[in-house]
DNA sequence: GTACGTGCAAATATTTTGCAGCAGT
DNA sequence: ACTGCTGCAAAATATTTGCACGTAC
């Protein structure tokens, strides 16, 4: 028998996580997450929060954001970007330029292992912060 | 009476912290630096660790990096280099390549901000996991 | 029907902090 | 001497997990 990758369903706790993520373009907490969607299912726990948010993660649905923080953010936009990051708020923005994937051949003869993407983020100061 | 920027003293606790960070090549956790500290001061405390890992980062000695674990590392060469992050078993190489800072400027003109620096980080697998 | 997902609560893991005494400058 | 720093222990924070029941497929 061939053992088949793990199957994933599509709860309603699940769909709309991922409807919260997609339809924010601020990079929320897990906690931030939490308390808007228990404004469509109250009984929702925490531990489900972060359980779907792993999963998602894994499919590639969702990206991670750990920039400074102890705790993560999390992004809806699961394509290839940029971020900026403020370093008085610790407000993230998107950049919306064209992905250096040359940079990934560049970095491969340097090191010792292959490279499959990578991940940059600015910091600066934002306008409301100046 | 004009009010001084902040001293900074340095301790030997300080100062093994950070002969520990520049003496190894790898990006240790805050408790492997604490194991290691103690074999020379056997009753520093952890809170110590974490407090000067602090201001030494706030000094600019040292960098924090977070990348995908719930727990920081850190690393004791504070000039600007990229590393490459190994998604099988998590290990952190510094990239021996001149850091982009043209990107910097690209960055900021589609920014609502100043950036200041950049940090990228390349993912993929490592020789020892390939 | 199967086995993945859920809510709940307790457990982990990491980092921070209050306090009284210590030590660098 | 002044004030930052330390060790200790407890607290705070973020995230994970065991369990019995629920539900998507």
């Amino acid at each position: 028998m061939i053992t088949s990758p793990r199957a994933h369903r599509m709860t309603k706790q699940r769909q709309i996580i991922l409807d919260v993520l997609r339809s924010t373009d601020c990079h929320p907490t897990a906690d931030w997450i939490y308390e808007k969607v228990r404004q469509e299912i109250p009984r929702i726990s925490l531990g489900t929060v972060y359980r779907n948010l792993r999963v998602l993660k894994e499919i590639g649905d969702i990206l991670e954001l750990n920039y400074g923080s102890t705790y993560s953010r999390f992004d809806g936009n699961s394509r290839a970007h940029y971020h900026f990051v403020c370093l008085e708020c610790g407000n993230i923005q998107d950049i919306h330029v064209p992905v250096y994937t040359e940079l990934d051949k560049a970095a491969s003869e340097k090191v010792d292992g292959k490279v499959e993407f990578h991940r940059m983020e600015f910091y600066g100061t934002c306008s409301g912060c100046q």
